[in-house]
DNA sequence: TGCACTAAGTTGTCAGACAAAAATTAGTTT
DNA sequence: AAACTAATTTTTGTCTGACAACTTAGTGCA
């Protein structure tokens, strides 16, 4: 499943069933519009339910990762809808991150990354009640908790990793933009070896809201050496197992990170909203 | 700023500024397109950068909550565009809990509230191979957390409430559906009570994961009266702002639905995927 | 004044058409 | 035979026009 549009003219087996071959199907039975599934939400506009119904394709693994759909077209006789209300369901998929479109080729799944899918998400912040302080508080939450479990769960390779991770940072003290493309490798290094899916998408999601605020922090003098070697501390205590003193190594980072980001937001108080 | 449309079809002031109005204007120049404000993002389909230039008006506070957008037709000669992708993007806003619509009325930007936005969340977390053990790990790690922050912070109203919720529970233990509705009330008076919005969205979005499977686990004998109970422990020990009590009575209360999950799954071979 | 009805306005959906870009195929060359 | 190039087809992006369904505002009547 999830490999249909792979022929694009020649269906060689009528029997093959795809999600949407499946709704072809339904729809042929006449008088009566295909039902989506939804027990009467019939008020609400199609391309809602059609942007639904593709949704559940994907949360139910009909739809994966990289999967090409098929045709406007074809996606319009399976759902027995015209082009404009399919359009702007795939447009709105499009919008949130979950499919990828280009003119001229076909609509795609993304990667469904937690980065990529909270994307969207960030109008939250500008509409006023987004509030700093929270929102560590949450990763302080999550962050903790999964080098907590990354200390007792780790293997000797994500161990390695961590704390090779932690200690290229040396190199990158000077060259803030290289130094965040490994802050990411070595959270997400962290968050993978605690061995919690859920928790780790979590993580990263809260990191990536507050990715551009980041920006400004780590240009600012010291603040990628104390992270350096704040990030050493944590490694060194995750090789070592030593649970609490992980975890308050990754406090005190976290308070350091939440520091200088307060610090670099007053300071930067002209509103830069460029689209 | 933000009150346009308040006028449907008398126009007295021409020199009043609103978002749209101003891109009439700008359109009106000819011999090329309306810019939408983006650098050099030309590339990208209109519909998309229509949203953003909804989204950025109002990240920047020129559309607020509850304002009425302008009719389509004047939106298009605004942005320059025809219907249709000014409907895809309308559509997609309108998937992203950002503006709402009803055939016949207008659009409307919605109260933008966190809970109304966590759709990208809920994407997130339900996408790959879902794991009972590691959806509960992680559900635990974030409803004690915001449990320990309810008992500290909850105003009397909010602890009256989530008492009273726990109480109701009593009439509905032979009415799963209702139960059910009940028990997203508790849950959520419970998670807003905490005070972190952050973390009450992420706790939702476990939550709504496991909902459909939670559906079969509520109909089975003494699950409902279970849960009621140790609801009311929970209120209980949130009202007298014992943290500890609090917290292990939440701890009892997930590993419950936990168990009760897996047994409901285990008696439920056969695989239901309706949407 | 209050109410029902009418009319205008607005979104929802459909149909067809063309432009622009990518994917495919065929042809040629090395 | 393999690789590169050019022409063709496919597919998305956008426009125009039209009608249906629903909401809203206005009008007339009791």
């Amino acid at each position: 499943m999830g490999d249909m549009g792979k022929e694009p003219t020649t269906v060689k087996d009528p029997s093959f069933s795809d999600p949407f071959s499946d709704l072809i199907e339904a729809e042929r039975r006449p008088g009566q519009a295909a039902d989506f599934g939804g027990p009467v939400v019939a008020k609400r506009p199609i391309s809602e339910q059609v942007a639904n119904r593709i949704l559940a394709m994907i949360k139910s693994g009909n739809l994966r990762s990289g999967d090409r759909l098929p045709t406007e077209q074809k996606m319009g006789v399976a759902f027995g809808i015209s082009r404009p209300p399919l359009r702007e369901a795939l447009k709105a998929l499009t919008l949130m991150g979950v499919l990828e479109s280009r003119q001229g080729g076909r609509y795609t799944v993304t990667d469904l990354s937690p980065s990529r899918l909270v994307a969207p998400f960030n109008v939250m912040l500008s509409v006023g009640d987004y509030d700093l302080h929270e929102h560590f508080e949450a990763r302080t939450i999550v962050d903790l908790e999964l080098i907590r479990f990354a200390t007792k769960r780790a293997s000797a390779g994500e161990r390695d990793r961590i704390m090779q991770l932690a200690i290229d940072g040396r190199a990158f003290i000077h060259d803030p933009v290289a130094f965040r493309l490994l802050d990411i490798e070595f959270h997400q290094a962290l968050n993978n070896a605690g061995g919690n899916k859920f928790l780790s998408a979590l993580a990263e999601g809260l990191y990536d809201i507050a990715l551009d605020v980041r920006r400004l922090a780590s240009t600012f003098p010291g603040v990628i050496e104390t992270s350096v070697s704040q990030h050493i501390d944590v490694a060194t205590a995750v090789l070592a197992g030593d649970t609490d003193a992980a975890v308050a190594a990754g406090r005190r980072h976290l308070e350091h990170v939440h520091n200088t980001t307060v610090a670099a937001m007053n300071n930067a108080l002209p509103h830069l909203d460029e689209a």
